[in-house]
DNA sequence: TTGTAAGCGTTATCAC
DNA sequence: GTGATAACGCTTACAA
């Protein structure tokens, strides 16, 4: 092992040249002779030198870091879009600090921290499920680093998003469901803190209305997407008087544990029961039964979109503030 | 917005103290007193004051950061693995860099210069698919950075490496195939290269071996884990003359393909031939029939058991040299 | 075309 | 108990 990693300084006097020189060199500065260059590459390359990182961020007060932080890497959808947030900031020079909250705020928190402990240059967030007070993102944003929510955003929070088009997507699980003939259609929605969930709810209801369907408070429930929260939501719909013939769900996690509880606790009626979700989960396709139908969403280019509107911030802070709000369409993929 | 961040140095100039007694105060460094600890813990506070983990790196020749390379989150086993790594890692004061392979020898050497330019303290990685040849990983070595195999460690090279005790399983899995009846058991396993693989195997002979059952290597076949792989290898087992009844898979994920192909092209044989893997998808359960068994396999403890591992190479880089290998149990799950 | 010197924020060492 | 100083590796005016 080279005991001691190779610095400017090494080169430098090896070549009997000035750090400067070697810096400029290396980095093809045009102010530096051809000979010269060809000379100091060559024995960086020998010498197997690697700039050091962690001195350029401190020097140049840019960590190169953005973090993004979700609710759980386990979750199919965010782990897609962390993919596309990398893709993107690796492509564009930057790491990537990965959080996961796991639904709970006090991680939440001490995430936040952490991230602006490595000064990274911007974050791309969204919030847990026990998130309904943001001071400490407040607190965050003051603290002078850009920040983009995605999918997730508080409801009463005026800050760029990316997220998406959750509404019109519920708009078309709506028609879809009354093309094959249902008029009791049902719902199961998350925390209404969320604008996702009321833009969902919107769709529906609107969607509803299109139809000219009453709405009826009583087919719509929510979950904390715990497998027992998506069971009892289930059961709460399917012991109506008038039990729905369709539920649209928050996203396919929800609409598997439905189908589950279904096939378990009523197993006559589950034949009779169509369902649509958000997603289109790659396990879907094992399924022998599959449910009807799923809204395609699209997080890897929610990933990819969030980290360049983030860099856009980053690269443009003395731009006018005015949040920006981009919505990908959702597809409905029947199965 | 606080346009510029509060560095020690402003808290000194405010204080009229000395930055480095400002840096021990806030350390509570014994030397300093309560008084002065409490000013400046309070000013400190008010300011928002946040240490810069950038300049603190920079300064102690230590990034507090440990990397992880793996081949795909989107795999379960790999995302629960990085889960059980970051909460140690986080435990210790660490960061986590992630990096994804997707499997390409390429990224894979990308990354590890990332990694190293960024001074990381320690790498754990599963090598890519492609990597047949690891200069890029010994170069990596020689740059003085422990690091920990996991999984996925060359066949041909000695070092420290955590994974599952898979030979064991596959003993255990013959073991029932066998109490269930079964004398034609194939097996699809993955690349040759990997010491995983061969533990597979050794497991799968020496299970039937145990079992006088004759191994004939026309029931073995391999798989990249590319769903046209995955059908290829179920395909070649099914056609012949005297085809398998049982078959033991790599990972459940070629499990599940050789499942779906056998419901699409060996439909009148789907219900003779059962089909155990490693890993236990989380999917499984949504399955109405459901494989004959899983190996569970335990990613969150060996991310966890690879972290501490590394730590201690890094706590104690002049520890005599010898390859750790740690293996942990599979334990066969029943569906 | 190359060199010099200052400085980024923090901590360790040593002096007071 | 507190302060001055140097150092970490690199970049960037500016000087030569």
């Amino acid at each position: 092992m080279d005991h001691k990693r190779a610095t400017l300084k090494d080169i430098a006097s090896e070549l009997n040249l000035s750090p400067s020189t070697v810096s400029k060199a290396l980095r093809d500065h045009p102010s530096i002779g051809v000979i010269t260059k060809e000379r100091v590459k060559k024995l960086a390359e020998q010498l197997n030198f690697v700039p050091n990182q962690t001195a350029i961020r401190f020097k140049q007060q840019k960590s190169y870091t953005l973090g993004i932080l979700i609710p759980s890497m386990l979750d199919h959808f965010y782990s897609v879009a962390v993919e596309g947030f990398e893709k993107f900031a690796y492509g564009e020079g930057y790491n990537v600090l990965i959080g996961q909250s796991h639904e709970k705020l006090q991680r939440e928190k001490e995430l936040l921290l952490i991230m602006q402990s490595n000064r990274i240059d911007g974050l791309v967030i969204a919030i847990s499920r026990e998130t309904m007070d943001t001071s400490h993102i407040d607190a965050f944003v003051k603290s002078g680093i850009p920040i983009v929510y995605f999918m997730r955003k508080p409801i009463n929070e005026e800050f760029h998003c990316v997220c998406s088009d959750v509404y019109t997507g519920a708009i078309e699980a709506i028609a879809y469901f009354v093309s094959r003939g249902h008029q009791r259609i049902a719902f199961i929605n998350a925390s209404s803190y969320w604008t996702t969930s009321r833009d969902r709810f919107l769709g529906y209801r609107d969607g509803l209305i299109q139809h000219h369907i009453p709405f009826d408070k009583t087919l719509v429930q929510e979950s904390d997407f715990t497998q027992e929260s998506n069971f009892q939501a289930t059961r709460q719909l399917m012991q109506l008087d008038s039990p729905p013939t369709a539920i649209l769900a928050f996203k396919d996690q929800v609409m598997l544990d439905t189908l589950s509880c279904l096939r378990r606790e009523f197993a006559s009626k589950v034949d009779s029961v169509e369902l649509i979700g958000y997603g289109v989960m790659p396990v879907i396709q094992y399924l022998e039964r599959p449910p009807l139908a799923s809204l395609k969403e699209q997080p890897y280019n929610i990933g990819q979109k969030a980290g360049s509107l983030l860099l856009d911030l980053i690269n443009h802070p003395q731009a006018p503030y005015e949040p920006q709000l981009v919505k990908l369409p959702c597809k409905l993929q029947v199965f």
